[in-house]
DNA sequence: CTCATTTCATGCGTATACACACGATTTATC
DNA sequence: GATAAATCGTGTGTATACGCATGAAATGAG
């Protein structure tokens, strides 16, 4: 049992206590860690349709249509029937979504800060590029194939 | 929106991508990505109480619990009143669940591998490390605070 | 020994995560 | 322009993930 077999486990605990974390930060503002994840993709791109948004979370697409109802009822986010395609919807941060999400990222600083510090400071460019290259592997191709370039443009 | 603004997306992205793969190719085992996790945890330490187990996966004991009884159901582990502590109860692999997580093993090979190549196999002791460092951080004191030494022998 | 505290498992409620099927609509093909 | 194929949202079902409350039993203090 080499390191190769402790990486998922390692992966696993790291993601787990930073949700959990996570959460626990943003109970008092009425909102999860994966609310935020949302809130924070919508921020840097509204008007996107539930489709793209759960791309670019990524999550899956039933998941972000609960999760939209959900901050809809909160008054967070708006959905609307896109202009040129009417199967689609478009979501959209309201005023008070605006308004709460920079309240949450505030108020994510510290685990963001504790995070950056538990690594040093200087490691976390290398571990995203890690992470990133792990989850591009896992994602792009299929298992037992070679490696198909694929290039996804936004 | 400097890296460490990224680091918890990157985060989250490489371990969603890794639990969907997982899943993926388990699933013609009938068997979940957690599944595995907990059988792993017990074909490294049986007889372990419930909570045990929860702690050591990481995982919340009434999360561990429901696991539990649909992996008992299968047949793949048992559960028997702790000797001498009549509260508790004990998981153990049955001969079928060990059968199975062999198979699993196995099976998660290629996924294993694939992650150890795309970081290139000489980064993951380090990568290790640096998730290992974040799990401790996040999960160990209390946020707003000092570090507490806090040690946990096993 | 008695009582308060802690610890364990359980049950309930909510939120994710995802697969799958379905209907509606857009796009592609002829 | 009619038909087939791909795409989007919705709804359902299962499995996690976790907080919280409850009851039972172990542990500690007196």
């Amino acid at each position: 049992m080499g390191d190769k077999d402790k990486l998922p486990l390692a992966l696993r605990a790291a993601y787990l206590a930073m949700h959990r974390r996570s959460d626990a930060e943003f109970a008092s503002f009425g909102i999860t860690a994966d609310q935020f994840v949302l809130l924070a993709t919508l921020s840097r791109g509204s008007a996107l349709t539930q489709r793209e948004l759960a791309r670019r979370m990524p999550s899956d697409p039933s998941t972000v249509r609960a999760m939209l109802v959900l901050l809809e009822k909160q008054g967070l986010v708006e959905r609307d029937i896109h202009p040129s395609d009417s199967r689609a919807r478009t979501a959209t941060l309201s005023a008070a979504g605006k308004r709460k999400f920079r309240q949450l990222w505030n108020a994510g600083e510290s685990i963001r800060t504790k995070m950056s510090e538990a690594i040093q400071p200087e490691n976390v460019a290398m571990l995203i590029e890690l992470l990133t290259r792990l989850a591009e592997s896992l994602n792009g191709e299929s298992l037992h194939c070679s490696n198909q370039t694929q290039t996804s443009e936004v």
